[in-house]
DNA sequence: TAGTGTGAAGGAGTTCACAGCC
DNA sequence: GGCTGTGAACTCCTTCACACTA
């Protein structure tokens, strides 16, 4: 399906990038993986694994790797070169706050139009942002060449919803509905789940009776 | 520091424990590891396997296992029979909408109150919620209990947000910012990174030029 | 000398296969 | 007969060790 990393080795080299674009802020040319590691909270050996998989060319031995380039290689590693095109499918509280966010242009992704099913809400754009109904999801998919959607519809529509969005032809989801969603192979879904993440939470801050030692 | 279960069992366990909330809804008595599995889109393999990690008694071989009580018993595992005591730090517009977030007692969380360092916010609650400022973290924290925190403050002020909610005792902390925090290791940091997941998916939508099969 | 590049060892999680029980 | 419980095989990721080079 996609260019063979681990996904656990994605997940981090989006955390060496933030690192890299923290130190060219602060004018940093030469970065050890030691150093890579201890901003992301990845160990050395880790950090320079990752980097081998990922095939990238900017590492002096004896020196470490040059900020400026390793930067540039894992952004196009991920995709990052190039702009992406996202809409909103749900404009509630939460798909309103995504698009009032103002960082998004600064990553290549770029906010082009929202979608809700409220026909009191469709043609109010939220901001600069115009806001369709969702028989329009195909249309306006091939017209405006949607790349992405951003699912932020309660629970109960998040499958009827999905199936337009894969119907309409977009090719990525980052599901912020805390629930599973099905699509075909060729759709990939990112989940951000912040229940998730609280129950998780729980279960690490409760009282661990240990095991007993078998005796 | 907690009990032994892969940390990505634990995840799975909180998608069980959704669909069993729904199958119970449903009125569903008995689910089968490969039903159980097709709701949480993970192999029936994989569900047995996390059951029996879980140590759960609920399965009954040639029927399944009983919805009820196996939901009770991950519900136990999972820390969340407890109610667990939460503030928000951070009463920007992500804090608010969490304030204003309507489900939260259903699971067994309970906001409490939440924090900021601007002098304006401080004393103006947001619909029920108490706003005091930063420097009352610690004595707040003790006085009213709390246990976890949601970090939503800017990226610039994450680390010393934390380094105070460290320091006033809370053991949990769910970090919405989009940077890595440093905790001592008795402080547990679950990461709500909807940037992170925008980039991962960034990755998997490139076209991906096959590697050459070596030939 | 310092720190990358990388094969090999080790460990963890997943899949399999089937015995065991209802 | 059907489905769980569970060791064993397997696969994948992480950690290690060290050769190599600026």
């Amino acid at each position: 399906m996609h260019k063979d990393l681990p996904s656990v080795t994605v997940s981090r080299l989006v955390g060496y990038l933030r690192a890299l674009a923290d130190m060219e802020a602060e004018g940093v040319v030469y970065a050890t993986s030691e150093r890579l590691g201890g901003a992301a909270q990845v160990s050395a050996h880790q950090v320079r694994k990752d980097l081998l998989l990922a095939k990238v060319t900017s590492g002096t031995r004896g020196r470490g790797y040059t900020v400026a380039i390793l930067r540039r290689e894992l952004s196009a590693t991920l995709g990052l070169t190039r702009s992406w095109r996202v809409a909103i499918v749900g404009m509630g509280r939460l798909g309103q706050a995504l698009a009032d966010y103002p960082h998004f242009s600064g990553f290549n992704f770029e906010l082009v139009c929202g979608f809700d099913r409220d026909p009191g809400k469709v043609g109010r754009p939220i901001g600069e942002l115009p806001v369709y109904g969702m028989e329009e999801l195909a249309r306006r998919t091939a017209e405006l060449a949607l790349d992405i959607a951003f699912l932020t519809v309660p629970v109960p529509s998040a499958q009827a919803a999905t199936d337009l969005i894969v119907a309409a032809g977009v090719r990525g989801i980052l599901n912020f509905a805390p629930t599973v969603i099905s699509v075909p192979e060729r759709v990939r879904v990112e989940a951000v789940d912040f229940l998730a993440g609280l129950k998780r939470l729980a279960f690490y801050l409760q009282p661990h009776e240990e095991l007993a030692p078998a005796g």
